[in-house]
DNA sequence: GTAGTGTTACTATAAATATAGTAGCATTAC
DNA sequence: GTAATGCTACTATATTTATAGTAACACTAC
């Protein structure tokens, strides 16, 4: 049974930027990067990261007398997973709908449908090579 | 300020049954519609309805001793507002990364990318249309 | 060797979420 | 006209979220 908790949006937060970060981080690292005039308690942070640590999204190692942070899944499909939710959630499961809706945002323009042209085209690709 | 209030998944639910209904509806047929075997109870329902209510989700007009709800928004702007979020949440702000994510959903194979180029370029032309 | 500084573990609290129970009226069915 | 039914309004409770405070301990600078 792999669980798969909900993140929140200030868990989400953090997890941003232990993976921007791109190593094991501490609580005063994270803060510093996120934070760093002082709008969160560094308590907040270390009690969302212990969050995490309960949900499984993060691992913990003492290094001394600190804690050092590791995440336990790839940005990617984390990302993935909240999407396949919002597509059940919202679009009663129906990717396409989703891309319609996704494309109809106001700040939405050609520039960026120009680009999920093109990653549209490649994911094609990818699929049909992996079909024959 | 029009407020922007997240809906939880159990809103949600309760909207598209609404939506799906089409009609000004009571506690008991979005319950019928939704949870036909009992999974959940009236009143459990009742409480959502009137949380949609108090977000302004939802409108109510007493007719006799019964309350008739109607959305007070489209399906299309809440889906809307709700992938925004998922869009500042998780990707950055990109909707490319978003829509890159999205076609690399498991599920996700040749017909509905089809689907999609074809809503693409449909959105392209009215884009195009517009700004001449 | 004591005064600050940083870190952890633990605790606190207000708000929101998810779910449902109860009391009290109308209406209906005899 | 009373018994059952159905609805609303109000209340309840456990859990989660968001945010932060406090106590205790190690380390550092003199």
């Amino acid at each position: 049974m792999p669980r798969k908790p909900r993140l929140t949006p200030a868990e989400w937060e953090i997890m941003q930027a232990i993976w921007d970060l791109d190593r094991d981080v501490s609580v005063r690292e994270v803060l510093e990067h996120l934070y760093p005039d002082g709008e969160k308690a560094y308590t907040t942070v270390q009690t969302v990261m212990n969050t995490l640590e309960r949900k499984l999204m993060l691992s913990r190692r003492k290094t001394g007398l600190v804690n050092f942070y590791q995440p336990t899944r790839g940005r990617d499909e984390l990302s993935r997973s909240e999407m396949s939710s919002l597509v059940d959630r919202v679009f009663g499961g129906s990717v396409p709908a989703l891309a319609n809706s996704l494309m109809s945002l106001d700040d939405v323009g050609l520039d960026e449908l120009a680009e999920i042209r093109r990653l549209l085209a490649r994911r094609e690709r990818e699929l049909k090579e992996g079909e024959s």
